[in-house]
RNA sequence: GGGUGCGUAGCUCAGCGGUAGAGCAUCGCCUUCACACGGCGGGGGUCACAGGUUCAAUCCCUGUCGCACCCA
């Protein structure tokens, strides 16, 4: 017997287990079964299980559940990366409160340190992926820092630095002070914050009290001003073009040139350039072959080093002494510095506030510093191209297909790739450098070691480059890496290319972009067939969760609350293609009732003695009951499936939810009930066979969406042994005979028991006063049908009796218009009279209404005339509907005395 | 500033040329032997606004307003 309730904690624990201990969720590569493939998007090895995973793994956990039962050989590929920067942090913040460092223990005992807290800590999400259900192929579990997948980061950087898609250049780059690493564009966000603008006048050279005006919003930046830009159509200027201004408190001359990049409306039209530590600045820089001293180091401190030659003493302008003292100092406090000492020199002209957007690094949460260094580029634009022409060729398919353009967006302007990172905990770079400086690229130091024997003649000592690569280079291999490449595993050549990615709108740069560049590069493909974008979770007000807003909801402390089941069909039913998922736990609540519903129904079934019987074939069915079941059911199968095939995961949720309960619970067992009375006979163990069909298929149905309460379910009433639900068959449509008939019959007693309930409800006549169902004008068929349904239209529509009407309605009665019929219901005594004949005036004004409506539209010749004839057919049909319906009402008025 | 999406019942959303729908909430009745995490019934919408196309517009087009997000 099954319990009175469904237990989710003890049955996803027991349940889980027992998938995961038969291999249900292996993948067989020497299946012959088409495969269907995941790759997970892998989270951060320091990561735990968020709500914004809940709604990802779920989707992704039900199209494979799906798949899987259609007999897709399915292979959904665990794992997790190392997340360089976050996984850094972790373990820094560990040895500061030991009182140690990074660098006080060393490279190799820091990395250790990382490995041993991976071990200890590292798989949190793994665990947690199980309590959410998620069937991954768990032995298959891949690390980005794993043997094999390092191997694959190296092998494709020795290939692409051979290429020249990969190489070594003197750039400005996102830096970030606090890592003091460089990042990447994508790891910049740039925050609105409330600053000034200060307007600063250099004096022109040889002109006496002459002076241009500039306006920054970073006034430190200023010791490496290397010139002064004006827009060539700038009246104001035109005549300082050439000129040489004195850059304050350096006292160096600097250029005053023309470029487009000044725009006349903003500030002064005059700007500073700083080619060292500005992007816009740089390319200024670079289109006039300016110098470009760096003035900060790389803990954004203030240098003289590369100026010092420079500068020079001008009386009231500038003193060398001044700005040495300021070296070693930070950024902000340069800033101040240098804004007081151009107000004491009278060069400081006014102060705006300011409203500016300032790039900030989205890990550490500190203002970029844009600098000068070396480091390791990839040439995004060049892969980029492929990328592009196959989703545009639709080798790779967006669901939904807007997301194209974003993509095409960013890799239609995209920029070199930094992928060097001034980190340890990281794939290191495999190049290796001679005594003269040398680069030798190679996979290993050995054969680093040959090249260099080939260059210089000699074997030298060769230092390996200290930085290693961004994460999102491994994270870009992901899809082959995973699979065995650089070997030609079997795996590899069967699940790649995978079917389908399932991720966020904001990681299509990150990541989406990155594995298309990387798989068409290297393996000749994309990684991908179909990107299904899924929207973000939010808050019941539409607000994005976030720690510091405190409206996180943790997706364990719901299931703890309302079991798996209930939160994952939750996320189904929320999740439209592209729209954001509003979540409470309200809302997770309330879906817990669809899993007691569909619990309580089965508990229902199992009672009345509804269980699988071996052979049973819907087609040889005879009842119109049965029939109308299995005829309704196949309608849902239909719509379920279609909408999984189309990602339309709420369309999916809807179908069955509105099967199981509307159809299913509310007409189905409702109607059962009188049969199952019978006890015994032919009828009812065609019913119970019936009964027990269709809820095995709903429990597959909705396997993928709640695969702990169905799975139970299944195994509770033996449709297979225990665990066995997540590799039984999708359903399928099952022609159900004379379907249509069924149909036709069980409408019709629908119609009727919803009629009369209508009318009493409305009458407020009480459910314990049984009343006669009288039928005027009731054709032969209506009165069999009425006949064969007596019990259960007594039963629901709580009559005494159910017969057509003979003579005169009796005095009092009320009445209820269904089809040609007259539905009379003698309640003398019961009823206010005055009240029917307000309801039935009401009804009758309705189908007027409806009437006139329909009318008017015939009586428009040009409808009539040019709508297609199929739509004036109906719009007749409707009206003839209508009238009739009105002069039915206006009868039973007549009869109402 | 550029782009994308969205404004439909109190809320969350579906519909997308011809009858405006669901879930939740609400109201009324019902402790009927699966389920009160329930059953039955009801109320509730000038489909943001203004033009246009069409025999016909919530749906297509244009513009306006509002909201959200992305990029600069």
């Amino acid at each position: 017997m099954l319990e009175k309730s469904f237990s989710p904690a003890e049955a996803e624990a027991r349940l889980y287990a027992i998938w995961e201990s038969s291999g249900a969720f292996a993948a067989d590569p020497t299946s012959d079964a088409d495969p269907f493939t995941i790759m997970i998007p892998p989270p951060n090895v320091t990561g735990s299980l968020h709500i914004g995973h809940a709604l990802t793994f779920t989707v992704q956990d039900a199209l494979v559940r799906f798949r899987r039962m259609q007999r897709r050989d399915t292979l959904w590929q665990p794992g997790s990366d190392h997340a360089g920067i976050a996984t850094q942090m972790v373990v820094e913040r560990l040895l500061a409160a030991e009182g140690t460092s990074r660098k006080q223990q060393g490279r190799e005992a820091f990395l250790d340190r990382v490995w041993q807290w991976k071990a200890e800590s590292g798989g949190t999400i793994t665990r947690q992926l199980r309590r959410l259900g998620a069937s991954l192929d768990w032995p298959r579990e891949r690390f980005t820092m794993d043997e094999g997948l390092s191997r694959a980061v190296r092998r494709v950087f020795v290939e692409m630095h051979g290429q020249g898609l990969i190489y070594r250049d003197r750039r400005l780059v996102n830096w970030d002070p606090a890592f003091q690493s460089a990042i990447s564009d994508l790891e910049v966000e740039s925050r609105e914050m409330d600053g000034s603008l200060w307007y600063i006048r250099y004096p022109i050279e040889g002109v006496p009290d002459r002076f241009i005006t500039v306006a920054t919003t970073r006034p430190e930046t200023l010791p490496g001003d290397v010139a002064v830009a004006v827009n060539p159509e700038d009246e104001r200027y035109r005549d300082l073009i050439g000129r040489h201004a004195i850059l304050p408190l350096v006292g160096r001359r600097i250029p005053i040139i023309a470029d487009g990049y000044s725009d006349p409306e903003k500030g002064t039209g005059a700007v500073k350039i700083t080619p060292a530590h500005d992007f816009n600045d740089f390319a200024v820089g670079q289109r006039h072959a300016l110098p470009m001293p760096s003035i900060l180091d790389r803990q954004a401190g203030f240098v003289i080093d590369e100026i010092a030659g420079e500068m020079r003493a001008v009386e009231g302008i500038a003193d060398p002494a001044y700005l040495t003292r300021l070296a070693g100092q930070d950024r902000f406090a340069v800033r101040a510095a240098i804004v007081a000492e151009l107000e004491r020199l009278d060069l400081l002209v006014q102060v705006e506030r300011h409203r500016n957007q300032v790039p900030h690094g989205d890990r550490s949460g500190v203002p970029i510093e844009p600098l000068l260094t070396t480091q390791w580029f990839c040439n995004a634009a060049e892969l980029a191209k492929p990328a592009i022409r196959a989703v545009e060729e639709g080798r790779t398919v967006f669901v939904p297909r807007q997301w194209e353009n974003t993509f095409f967006a960013w890799l239609r302007e995209i920029e070199p790739w930094c992928i060097s990172r001034q980190l340890w905990w990281g794939h290191r770079i495999p190049a290796w450098y001679g005594p003269d400086g040398q680069v030798f690229v190679a996979e290993d130091a050995a054969g680093a070691a040959a090249l260099a024997r080939t260059a210089y003649g000699t074997d030298e000592v060769l230092t390996q480059d200290e930085d290693v690569l961004d994460t999102w280079f491994s994270s870009g291999l992901w899809p082959f890496s995973t699979l065995g490449w650089p070997d030609q595993t079997p795996e590899l050549a069967r699940y790649y290319p995978t079917d389908v990615l399932v991720t966020a709108f904001d990681i299509i740069f990150f990541w989406v972009a990155r594995m298309m560049m990387m798989g068409l590069h290297v393996m000749g493909d994309v990684p991908f067939r179909t990107v299904y974008i899924h929207g973000l979770v939010r808050d019941e007000r539409g607000q994005k969760m976030s720690k510091s807003k405190g409206n996180v909801i943790d997706p364990l402390a719901l299931i703890d609350q309302f079991g798996t089941d209930a939160l994952r069909f939750t996320i189904c039913a929320l999740t439209g293609p592209g729209r954001d998922v509003k979540l409470s736990p309200a809302i997770v609540e309330s879906y817990r009732s669809f899993v007691t519903k569909l619990w309580n129904a089965a508990r229902f079934c199992e009672m009345n003695g509804v269980a699988p019987v071996p052979g049973f074939d819907p087609a040889q069915v005879k009842l119109p009951l049965s029939r109308w079941l299995l005829d309704s059911a196949n309608v849902a199968v239909a719509e379920a499936t279609a909408a999984l095939d189309a990602y339309r995961l709420n369309d999916y949720a809807a179908a069955c939810y509105r099967f199981t309960w509307n159809t299913y619970c509310d007409w189905f067992l409702e109607f059962a009930k009188p049969v199952f009375a019978q006890g015994e006979s032919p009828e009812a163990s065609e019913i119970r066979a019936v009964a027990a069909h269709v809820l095995g298929t709903i429990l597959r149905l909705l396997h993928p969406a709640m695969p702990f309460v169905t799975e139970e379910l299944w195994g509770a009433f033996g449709f297979g042994a225990e665990g066995t639900l997540i590799r039984a068959p999708w359903p399928k449509p099952a022609a159900a005979a004379e379907a249509e008939a069924a149909r036709a019959e069980l409408d019709w007693i629908v119609g009727l028991i919803t009629e009369v309930r209508g009318v009493r409800s409305e009458m407020r006549v009480p459910p314990s006063i049984l009343a006669p169902i009288l039928l005027r004008d009731a054709d032969a068929e209506a009165l069999a049908r009425a006949a064969r349904w007596e019990d259960t239209i007594r039963r629901m529509a709580r009559a005494s009796e159910v017969r057509p009407l003979e003579g005169e309605a009796p005095a009092g009665s009320a009445q209820a218009v269904l089809g040609p019929i007259t539905i009379v219901l003698p309640l003398a005594g019961l009823i206010d009279l005055g009240a029917e004949r307000v309801r039935l005036e009401k009804e009758r004004a309705k189908a007027l209404e409806e009437a006139r409506k329909v009318q008017a539209k015939l009586s428009n010749e040009s409808f009539v005339s040019r709508a297609k004839p199929e739509v004036v057919e109906e719009n007749r049909e409707r009206l003839a509907g209508f009238t009739a319906e009105a002069a039915r009402l206006e009868a039973a008025l007549g009869r109402l005395g």
